[in-house]
DNA sequence: TTACATTATTTGTATAGACATATATATGTC
DNA sequence: GACATATATATGTCTATACAAATAATGTAA
């Protein structure tokens, strides 16, 4: 059930890279839909985690919602909305900034940082559990995805 | 810009293998991204594109709506729904399966066979010039893929 | 300082993902 | 044949993606 040819039933592939954006696709559906399990009983979406992550990752320095957005994985989500959702949580603060009237100071609260920590626990390692490589070739799976996107 | 690190600007993470879960995430997006392009002006989302070419692969041999679904990239999506899309652009032809009523047969019609064989050049060619790695490589990452999910 | 462009954020809209539930049909057992 | 159970598909709901467009504040150049 390994390669991707039986998961998905497709008997060839125009070339290499083809065949690496497919199972790449496939792939990402994989740990996408085991972390999801993770997140379920918390109440908290998957891009919704990863917001709460980044904010974390300031120490308590207020950021923007264009500098959340910038470090989102998916480029294309809507921060705005996805703060929104953490605002009436109460998992994050939201404060107009004084210097420029037109951003926003979000800011971690004393809750978000502890629904966080939970979660976060579970997802490493679940992470470790769904992903069936030696140490090793994780490291040569991270190269070679930097390398494909140049 | 390669590194994941600089990419999302997170200095750290916990170990390879929740550093190679980020790095699939957002190399998805990379990709997907890259992908959406085309299929826009041919108002197509990517998943309409994936059920069209099971479709093709077919060879003219009707199939259900839960083989579409078995055969999908994401497991989680609604081939009953997408099907309907196709359908009402003219892409797909939906019949009742005679041996089974609760059964539909999907076939892709003349038009789809068309769009699809202009839409997939292009997928093929784009593909190719978004992977910045060589054709061994791509094997590799091929490989550690099929791995990585057991 | 008026006019115009730029930037930060929000909002609108269509499509899809994720999951629960409904409905129709088929199958197996008594 | 009546019943429970299984299967195929459809539908409902919430959230997110992928854009375009609106709004408000700021910066800049005449």
């Amino acid at each position: 059930m390994g390669k991707i040819e039986e998961a998905i039933q497709q008997k060839e592939f125009k070339d290499q890279f083809n065949k690496a954006v497919v199972n790449l696709i496939y792939t990402h559906s994989y740990l996408v839909t085991a972390q999801s399990v993770l997140f379920k009983p918390h109440d908290l979406s998957p891009e919704q985690y990863n917001v709460l992550r980044i904010l974390k990752g300031q120490n308590g320095v207020p950021t923007t919602v264009s500098s959340i957005q910038d470090r989102m994985l998916n480029k294309m989500s809507n921060a705005s909305r996805l703060v929104e959702k953490l605002k009436m949580k109460g998992l994050v603060e939201r404060n107009e900034c004084p210097a420029d009237r037109r951003q926003v100071d979000i800011l971690i609260t004393e809750k978000g940082l502890e629904l966080l920590k939970t979660i976060q626990k579970q997802v490493e390692e679940s992470n470790v559990e769904y992903i069936n490589l030696t140490n090793d070739e994780a490291i040569q799976l991270n190269d070679l995805l930097d390398k494909l996107r140049g």
